[in-house]
RNA sequence: GCGCCCGUAGCUCAGUGGAUAGAGUACUUGGCUUCGAACCAAGGGGUCGUAGGUUCAAAUCCUGCCGGGCGUACCA
């Protein structure tokens, strides 16, 4: 994480988690008392045989007290013995400190909530990021998914979030765009826009952006053309032009693509974006400002681009205004950092894109530090790597075969039928949802459709399964609530249930703490194993300790759902 | 060339200073007249790219090398 990250954080995301923080304490407490010595305690949740949590300490103490470290850590042990909360305390392997809680002490762990280490903060989140007039393709998907995923986990920590999406109106791409649109109206006619069906709108736009990225390619005239269309869209945002021929396929051609937008975030159940910032909206206050400092000397008028020279920090030079005058997307990111700034004076302000923007956006967020270092040192640009499909499918915008946001998600239909189910829309969401969550963000995924609508092994679907069959189990028994008793004594597979379900937060605070949703991912599946395991030799439903099972059940099934919906996906009664 | 990221089981991935490196999938085998078997149990499968170094302890930190991806001034 740390790796991705430009400058230190204002805000830090630790986290704390009551219970375990407090054992922390009970433990360096002890070691105080034994051999003066303050130490940072810091408890891990071992393999299950060891206990369900230990300690290192007395390793690292070894060496600063001169003494064997299964020494100290049998005096440690001895000193807690007496401590109510602990059944058990021993020294296994090297000097491991193992503990093992009192089934009351356990069962409480249950009670804990995630810390809520952002209250109080805003926190601006930015990403999807789609430009209007060029296709959603799978890296669309992904990057929102996430983005979608990161937001929910800041929420979840207290944090006022504000979801914005950046997307770019002008530039080259619109350019080349336009050129092509006027080119297959036979000429500026917008009137003939109308004769496209709507259903047709998005890939008709598509088909355009690749001719025209063909044409900037192969032919001098037509980018000539294109460099001339780029110029007049920009012009007519300059003047308010919405009278024009050009004006009028722009705006119409525009909003087109802001309603396709609109359809795949609601088909796709991502909490809506609070604000869309278009390109043109903050290029103005990028160019005053790039100008302003290009006078101070932060930049420099290069044979004619204005640039800014990052090698003296190890950084790229980069483009801000280029020799036509143009603000190139550098000046853009400028005017939008200093509206986030002036907007909403955040915390935190985080923007999620992928890998190949990483170098690009330290270029960035280096020229704005120059001048506005405050937005700056509150900025954190997370990446994510590629979607690649599995079968070495290699997608490229260049000639237009690129998987689109859609084919994805037709992808997980198709293997559903094909392998012999009938997914619905909750479950396709639910398949590419986890599919694209449970890997760390930064590497590159492969996407395999049929591993992801599979309900056995680690997918979505069999999550939501897993959380249906549990319902289905409360669902027998006649009582309301199924409310967990806090005072009994559990029996073994209980207990290893209870133990795993004590873990939650810990899984939830550190996917907070270091904006990996992935973590979240890996305790959910491991919790439906525990569980599976349990119910597999235990009767719920007329045994003697039903009341006790059914609390369990209830918990786990209500982990199950408050994880799942961290991550966006839905957790049904029934399938 | 330089910079950034990555390399763990056949495949897809967790694990980023600690105990015998774990899951899923695929393969082999056993388990349903009983609460949803979309499950469970067991087995085979690893020079953690490679060579050094640091450390009581390295897949994890440092260095070199090999292999891959991305970036590297007027795209975003």
């Amino acid at each position: 994480m740390e790796k991705h990250t430009v400058y230190s954080l204002h805000t830090s995301l630790c986290y704390t988690e009551v219970m375990k923080y407090e054992l922390e304490q009970v433990v360096a407490a002890a070691i105080k008392d034994l051999y003066d010595v303050e130490v940072v305690v810091e408890l891990t949740r071992p393999e299950e045989q060891f206990g369900d949590f230990a300690t290192n300490v007395a390793l690292q103490l070894a060496k600063r007290l001169g003494k064997n470290p299964r020494e100290i850590g049998e005096a440690v042990a001895e000193k807690l013995r007496g401590n109510e909360q602990f059944t058990e305390l021993s020294v296994a392997g090297p000097g491991f400190l193992n503990m093992r809680l009192h089934d009351i002490t356990l069962l409480g762990a249950l009670e804990a909530e995630s810390a809520k280490t952002l209250k109080g903060k805003t926190v601006l989140l930015e990403y999807s990021d789609p430009n209007p007039f060029k296709p959603l393709h799978a890296g669309h998907l992904y990057t929102t998914l996430v983005g979608d995923t990161i937001a929910r986990l800041v929420e979840h920590a207290g944090a006022k979030t504000i979801r914005l999406n950046f997307g770019g109106d002008v530039g080259l791409h619109a350019g080349k765009s336009m050129w092509a649109i006027v080119r297959a109206l036979g000429g500026e006619y917008p009137e003939k826009l109308a004769d496209i069906a709507e259903a047709e709108r998005p890939a008709w736009l598509g088909a355009r952006y690749v001719e025209g990225n063909n044409a900037y390619e192969e032919d001098d005239t037509a980018k000539q053309a294109i460099v001339t269309a780029n110029k007049r869209a920009y012009a007519l945002h300059d003047t308010n032009d919405h009278e024009s021929a050009f004006a009028q396929i722009y705006w119409t051609c525009r909003q087109w693509s802001y309603d396709y937008f609109a359809t795949l975030y609601t088909q796709l159940q991502v909490v809506p974006f609070d604000r869309f910032i278009p390109e043109s909206e903050v290029t103005p206050l990028g160019l005053e400002t790039v100008r302003a400092q290009l006078e101070k000397g932060v930049f420099v008028q290069s044979d004619g681009p204005v640039v800014f020279r990052g090698e003296d920090q190890g950084l790229h030079t980069r483009v801000f205004i280029n020799s036509e005058g143009l603000p190139t997307y550098e000046t853009k990111d400028v005017g939008l950092s200093l509206t986030k700034w002036r907007d909403y004076h955040f915390d935190e302000s985080i923007i999620i894109t992928a890998n190949e923007q990483m170098q690009y956006m330290q270029v960035v967020l280096a020229a704005i530090h120059a001048f506005a270092p405050e937005p700056a040192d509150r900025t954190r640009h997370l990446t994510h790597g590629v979607v690649k499909l599995q079968g070495g499918v290699k997608m490229s915008s260049r000639k237009g075969n690129i998987v689109t946001a859609l084919e994805i998600l037709e992808a997980a239909r198709v293997a559903g039928e094909a392998s012999g189910t009938d997914p619905n829309e909750e479950t396709i969401l639910a398949a590419v949802k986890y599919a694209f969550a449970k890997n760390r963000i930064g590497g590159d995924i492969v996407y395999d459709p049929l591993e992801s609508i599979a309900l056995e092994g680690n997918s979505g679907p069999y999550l939501q399964y897993a959380h249906a069959r549990a319902r289905s189990i409360l669902a027998k028994s006649p009582a309301e609530s199924h409310a967990l008793p806090k005072d009994v004594q559990l029996e073994a597979d209980e207990r290893s249930l209870v133990r795993t379900l004590s873990q939650y937060v810990e899984a939830v605070d550190r996917a907070t703490a270091e904006l990996m949703p992935h973590h979240i991912c890996t305790y959910l599946y491991e919790l439906a194993q525990a569980f599976n395991r349990f119910y597999e030799n235990n009767r719920v439903i007329g045994d003697e300790r039903e009341q006790i099972r059914l609390g369990l059940v209830s918990q786990y099934a209500a982990t199950l759902k408050q994880g799942l919906e961290l991550l966006g996906i839905h957790a049904p009664e029934r399938m």
